[in-house]
Formats: structure tokens, C-alpha cells, sequence
DNA sequence: ACCAAATTGACAGTACACTGTCAAAAACTA
DNA sequence: TAGTTTTTGACAGTGTACTGTCAATTTGGT
């Protein structure tokens, strides 16, 4: 009755397990980010940012969204005072995201939460799954996305 | 300066996979779901209801969402009579989803289609990698999932 | 039978992703 | 230089998830 075949349906199990874990992640994140007022979506901006001014649309680039997305995000940032807009010498509409003071400190406080997070939650797995795992999806990734893209600072 | 550990990088490195897959696997269902007016929200409560009349918090439960955010899906559904709310025997205010003919044709239409896909993109690892994968993203869930929860029919 | 607790649907509001469109600015081409 | 194309931000609208709240209903305890 049904055509899936063995690796079809495993495949299908891993569609719907990433589909949950990614809502639990996602959960989890805003938690972390919860006491400095940023979110998970927040966060990945500022991470962004962090390695040097850049303009909106440089962003979604890089994460793979669409500048629309990350500049909604990016105003509520502004707005909170955790980035401030600067003019960019090189155009004169594509203004710069630049981290503040407010703004560094809600990363450095999320960041050292998030490590010790991810440092215990990585401990539950060996090396060598977590590769495994992280070589799967990426396979996948590049099976769905007609743009691959850089990975950035190792 | 980055108090992360191997295990905790590698499990961040996953992390951020997860983000992105998830969202070129939606991308993926849509375009999967476009011709019968569905899409990867709708075909997944139907998938349900496909098994029988069932009220939208029990959905909800099995698929671990918020039965507000089934209701709207379902909601959408009943509007272009996919399926139907039918009257419960047991519960005057918990009507029953009920799958339409057009629902079910569908249905139909997308299993047919996703089978070709899924398929055809599992052929593309081993059956061992696609299950270390599996059994990954499973304990992350569980590890960040209060409610554990049974698996329906295989 | 009664009362308290849990479940359910309805409604309101929010976050974050998407598409589509427009005009300004920049980059490219002839 | 002039004209076209691409990039960018702004704005509007949609889908899908969330939280919170309320009243109706069902369930469970005494």
C-alpha cells in the first residue's frame, strides 16, 4: 500500500524529528535569551553583527533569509538599543548595523550561557554521531538549497 | 576565549543546521502540497485526521503543538472543505475532524508525491547514517521535551 | 449529588518567517 | 555618458507558530 521505500521512510522519520527538535531549539534559545531581552531570532542577528558593522540585507545573506525578515528583526533590535543604524561610506541608502555597548553585553551575557548549554547537551553524544548527524543534514541542506553558501570563522 | 567544547561545538554546528533544514524542508512541502491547495501545515493535520475522526486538541497533542495553532490549521482546512467538523458522541464542544472526499483525494495526491521525493532524497545516504541521524535528533528531543510522546501506527 | 480541576474551543494579541511591490541608490554595460 | 540591471530599504499582506484569557463542558474526588 505504501511506496516508501526503507531509506524513504527513514528519511521521512528524520524530516518529522527535525521539524520537532527545531521547535524545541527554538524554545529552548528563547529561554536563554530571555533575561536579556533578546529571542533565539535576536540572537542570530547579533551574531552576525558582532563580526563587524554590515548592512541588513548582508545579513540575510549570510543566515539564508530574506532581508525582509532580518530587517524586522533588525528594527526591533534597533529599538531596544542593542544595535544603532550607521552610515555606510560605501552606499549611501544600505546603512550599517553596529553593535552597542547594551548590545555587546546581552550577547557576552547569551553567549556564555549558550556554551554552557550546548556543552552539556553535546556531552549526551559522541563525536562521532554529532558528525555523522551534522553530515546528513548538511547533505540534505544541499539537496534542498539552490544556493550553497560559506561557512564563516572556524 | 570560546569556553566550547569539542562535543558542545559540533552540537552547535547541528543546532544551526537544524534551522536552516527545517526551513528548506517547509519550503520543500509547499511546493509538494502547491497543486491540491495544501501545504506542509494542512498535509500534516491531515495525516492525522487521516487515521479518523479525531477533535483538533487531540491533534494538537499528537503532533505537539498548541491546539490554538491546530484550530486556525484546521479552521483553514473546514473553509476549503478538506474536511469537515462532525458532531462527538462523547463530547458536545469537541467536534470531530472528519476527512472529506476532497481531503482525502488530496491526501492522496501528496502521499503519492512525497513518497517520490522522500525516496528519492533518502537514496542519497545509507540507511546507518539517515538512523544515527534519527536517533540524534530523538535524544536532543528528549533531552529539551518535558512531554515524551508515543509514535502512531508504523 | 456536589464542587473543584482539567479539557476544549473561541478570541485577542505577538513573533518571525514568507511573498510581492515600489522607489532610491549603486553597479554594470554599451 | 546614458541606459539597464541589481541591490537595498520600506511598506503591505499572509501563514504558522506562540501566549494569555474566557466560558462551556467534561471529568474526577468526596
Amino acid at each position: 500500500m505504501n511506496p516508501l521505500s526503507p531509506l524513504g521512510d527513514t528519511f521521512t522519520e528524520l524530516v518529522l524529528e527535525v521539524f520537532r527538535v527545531n521547535r524545541l531549539l527554538l524554545e529552548a534559545g528563547d529561554q536563554l535569551t530571555k533575561p536579556v531581552a533578546l529571542s533565539s531570532a535576536r540572537w542570530q542577528v547579533l551574531g552576525v553583527v558582532e563580526h563587524g558593522p554590515i548592512p541588513v540585507a548582508h545579513v540575510a545573506r549570510i543566515m539564508g533569509l530574506t532581508r525582509q525578515s532580518v530587517q524586522q528583526t533588525a528594527d526591533g533590535l534597533a529599538a531596544d538599543g542593542l544595535i544603532v543604524y550607521s552610515d555606510n561610506p560605501h552606499h549611501r541608502r544600505a546603512k550599517l548595523m553596529t553593535l552597542t555597548t547594551k548590545g555587546r553585553e546581552a550577547l557576552d551575557y547569551v553567549q556564555e550561557r549558550h556554551a554552557e548549554w550546548a556543552n552539556q547537551l553535546g556531552a549526551t553524544h559522541t563525536l562521532e554521531d554529532l558528525q555523522t548527524a551534522v553530515q546528513v543534514l548538511r547533505q540534505i541542506r544541499e539537496s534542498l538549497d539552490p544556493s550553497p553558501e560559506p561557512e564563516a570563522d572556524a
